[in-house]
DNA sequence: TATACGTGGTA
DNA sequence: TTACCAAGTAT
């Protein structure tokens, strides 16, 4: 089973959310930093953070020109602060490296820091119109069940999941109209083949999804692991880590000690967050964000 | 391949 | 209230 290209991107052409990071005017950058922000982050709260980096830092050599520490605090609170650092990174990369500009094919931008196979994929189709296969998880549980019929998708295979996404995509130069279909894929799944409720009476693939041929099974795989975070070492760190953000110098430890109530966890946690250099210490023992002292 | 890594909204 | 979920990456 397949899904029909016209099909799927006239939907798209109707339903598609008016984001800024889609408008005529975006840049490759733009699109870059819209992808890392939205790995594993919900398009509402990366809208206004999006705008104002956008603003403040239109080009990468901009990016690049702060602190690692200032980036890190205007990242606020979008969560997995290390994506942050590796984004100060790649700009550093890109002004330093490749003439200020992002680079457009996959695996040039497979080797910038925290650029990975969904990314660097996404930005080739996203901003640069290439025919790449763009596997988020959005395109896994669609193809899982408008293609195999299952209910979720299993576990993630990288080889398969591609190979999946690349055998649906439109042939043909137009590598744009490949690239469109990709974005329709990841927002049916955003809008409507949703994980929890699927709207399926919206579908417009409905009539020849595998997966209401076969009468919506439920999703039979393996469970997935469940992610706790009271009291959980990432919950200390964001602890820290906000104590930081919310001052301009350095800190002295017992300001840390402050933010969570067991010292032993709490000082793993500020080595671990030193170790990933998202926070350091100062000549006279204080504790700063990086680049900031 | 399995696990660590933030944060907040929704059911 | 607990549990799931949100455009993943690095190790």
């Amino acid at each position: 089973m397949s899904i029909d290209v016209e099909t799927l991107v006239g939907w798209f052409d109707v339903n598609a959310r008016d984001l800024p990071w889609r408008h005529a005017d975006r840049t490759p950058w733009g699109v870059l930093v819209s992808e890392i922000m939205l790995q594993q982050t919900p398009v509402a709260r990366v809208l206004p953070v999006w705008q104002a980096w956008l603003d403040r830092w239109p080009k990468p050599s901009a990016l690049a020109s702060e602190t690692p520490g200032e980036v890190v605090r205007a990242w606020g609170k979008l969560g997995y602060p290390r994506r942050a650092l590796r984004l100060h990174a790649a700009a550093t990369a890109i002004a330093c490296e490749h003439g200020d500009e992002v680079p457009c094919d996959v695996d040039t931008l497979l080797g910038l820091p925290g650029i990975g196979a969904y990314t660097a994929r996404a930005v080739a189709a996203f901003a640069f119109g290439r025919r790449v296969p763009v596997v988020d998880t959005n395109v896994r549980r669609v193809v899982a069940r408008a293609v195999h019929g299952a209910g979720d998708a299993g576990p993630p295979s990288t080889k398969r999941d591609l190979d999946d996404a690349s055998a649906l995509l439109p042939d043909g130069p137009d590598e744009a109209r490949a690239a469109r279909f990709s974005a329709a894929l990841m927002e049916l799944g955003a809008l409507v083949c949703t994980a929890r409720t699927p709207r399926c009476a919206d579908c417009p693939i409905a009539a020849t999804c595998a997966w209401q041929k076969a009468g919506r099974p439920a999703y039979t795989g393996p469970a997935k692991p469940v992610q706790r975070y009271g009291g959980t070492d990432r919950h200390v760190r964001g602890l820290l880590l906000d104590v930081l953000r919310g001052t301009t110098g350095p800190v002295e430890k017992a300001r840390l000690d402050l933010a969570w109530p067991k010292a032993g966890q709490r000082d793993a946690c500020l080595a671990s967050l030193l170790a990933d250099g998202l926070v350091e210490q100062t000549a006279d023992g204080r504790f700063a964000l990086p680049g900031e002292h």
